[in-house]
DNA sequence: CTCCAGGTCGTTG
DNA sequence: CAACGACATGGA
């Protein structure tokens, strides 16, 4: 990967595995908006980017990306890791092809799909909002709440776009003003979620020292929060990419490619973790997204 | 109008 | 343990 600045832009070259709408799109974030083919903007770690993917030959390098107004420093602080940019894909992606010769068609489907390294909190929030819910609402639920109590970032051109809540400001806001963000009867999990982590009883940094099966069990005494969300948080938000999520579509998609019956989520979840290993999470984000573009069971 | 959504909880068999 | 309805809200 070549790195440059042109003006107040930052320039990424022959960057691999790496597509901004196979990352986005995948279902793992909810605070960005599509702007064009391959052009989004998003928030993140509260900092905003608007990042477009350049068509192939449009610079002398494929695998190039423009970070409109963005610093060296921002870049190395926040999006370098966001987008997981210094893990090598292409041996996850020979590990999983050998666990599987059948992930070779999976991964092709979408091979430019990167694990997010998300924030903790804003992750946790998000996937207690996900359950019962599908991906436009839940954007749209998170764009509420960052519009009411996020931090507002002025841009060059004027216009105002805001981060994601902070712990604290979710903390003073009461169960009538969290319900007219529409989040239904999520409110007292939201809530017992943000007081657990304001007693110190929930620590996301203390959680990323702890073995995987320790994690769950702490993110799981939040109620509300059960094994699907807890690994969704683990993975998406605190980097253990052993997390395989099972949700509804990997269900279906799980049973349609290695059981061809009706099995239940914590069996597929064990055959995941031996057959996926360390990189189950990653296998499980490939499978999600080419399962859904199938239209795997209905 | 009915059904269901990147689920989880509490209650019954 | 396994099965099942409830839960807010909005879109098909």
């Amino acid at each position: 990967m070549n790195i440059y600045c042109r003006d107040n832009d930052l320039i990424l070259e022959d960057v691999k595995d790496f597509d901004i709408e196979d990352t986005l799109e995948c279902g793992q974030c909810f605070h960005f908006t599509k702007l064009a083919e391959k052009e989004y903007e998003l928030m993140a770690f509260g900092k905003y980017l608007h990042i477009r993917q350049c068509e192939d030959g449009e610079l002398s390098k494929p695998g190039s990306f423009i970070l409109y107004d963005t610093s060296m420093d921002n870049f190395r602080l926040v999006w370098k890791n966001y987008f997981d940019l210094d893990t090598d894909y292409g041996s996850i992606k020979k590990y999983l092809i050998n666990a599987d010769e059948r992930l070779k068609d999976v991964i092709a489907n979408h091979s430019g799909i990167r694990i997010l390294r998300q924030d903790f909190f804003e992750t946790l929030i998000s996937f207690i909002i996900s359950q019962n819910k599908q991906i436009p609402h839940i954007k749209q639920i998170v764009h509420t709440l960052s519009e009411k109590y996020g931090e507002e970032i002025i841009l060059n051109d004027g216009r105002i776009v805001h981060t994601f809540p902070t712990m604290d400001k979710l903390n003073t806001v009461s169960e009538d003003e969290l319900r007219e963000c529409k989040v239904g009867f999520r409110v007292p999990y939201i809530r017992q979620a943000i007081h657990m982590i304001d007693n110190g009883e929930i620590d996301g940094e203390a959680l990323r020292t702890l073995s995987f099966y320790e994690a769950r069990r702490i993110l799981m005494s939040i109620k509300g929060v059960g094994e699907k969300v807890a690994n969704c948080v683990l993975l998406f938000g605190l980097g253990f990419t052993a997390a395989f999520p099972v949700d509804v579509w990997m269900k279906r998609i799980m049973e349609e490619m290695y059981f061809h019956k009706n099995t239940k989520k914590d069996v597929i979840e064990k055959f995941a973790a031996t057959l996926f290993g360390k990189y189950a999470g990653y296998a499980q984000q490939y499978l999600f997204t080419y399962g859904r573009d199938m239209g795997i069971g209905k």
